[in-house]
Order: structure tokens, then C-alpha cells, then sequence
DNA sequence: CTTCTGACA
DNA sequence: TGTCAGAA
């Protein structure tokens, strides 16, 4: 499969198809928006899923959220993907619908 | 390339 | 508060 989650570009490149800056990256990481991979030397990879989530930042910033405002989206996104991932797991029907949310931080 | 600090709207 | 800019 190929993984979206796989670390491909630098942050110079993240920063360019992002339509950001880099300072700006560095900062959304450090609000936990998000959380690019590191290599050997310490350098930031961010993947093709963090690029997708940092225009998606980049978009919720720019309707006039902040960065908690963000963070609260990207959250919820990721819950409902979570959820939406175990609704059609299989046809069979999860036979624990409870295992969906469990800790929301 | 990384981190920190400072300044601006 | 978020973004930009420079320095180490």
C-alpha cells in the first residue's frame, strides 16, 4: 500500500507546497498541528498526509481559526476518519461498536 | 538544516 | 495571536 504517512519531503519543499513558511511549519509543529517524522540528522520529513493536513491548516487559519480553533478540527477529523475507518471495516458488523472513541484527550 | 529571541499587525 | 526576520 502505498503509504501517505511516509516521509518525502524536507520542510523547504513541505514549506513550498504548503504556500507557507518555513518559520511557520516550525511553528505549527510546535503547537502540535503536526508532528513530521525525523531522520538520522535530525531533520524534519514531512509526509504526504502532513502536507495534505498543513493546507488543510493553512485553510482553517486563513477562515479566521486559531491555532487551538486548528487543533480542535484536526482532532475531530482524525476521530471521525477513525470512526468512518471502523464503520466500514467490514460488512460482518463490529460486533463491539463501542471500541470507536475512547479517549479523546 | 536547527533552535531561540525579537518585533509587528 | 500569528507571522516574519535575524542570529547562533
Amino acid at each position: 500500500m502505498s503509504d501517505s504517512r511516509t516521509p518525502l519531503y524536507a520542510i523547504s519543499v513541505a514549506a513550498d507546497l504548503a504556500e507557507t513558511s518555513i518559520q511557520n511549519l516550525r511553528s505549527y509543529e510546535r503547537h502540535g498541528l503536526v508532528e513530521p517524522g525525523r531522520t538520522e540528522g535530525g531533520t524534519r520529513r514531512y509526509s504526504d498526509h502532513d502536507v495534505t493536513q498543513l493546507l488543510h491548516i493553512r485553510s482553517l487559519l486563513d477562515q479566521g481559526l486559531n491555532i487551538a480553533g486548528v487543533q480542535r478540527v484536526l482532532r475531530l477529523e482524525a476521530e471521525v476518519a477513525g470512526l468512518r475507518a471502523s464503520l466500514l471495516r467490514d460488512d460482518a458488523g463490529p460486533a463491539d461498536s463501542a471500541s470507536g472513541a475512547r479517549d479523546s484527550r
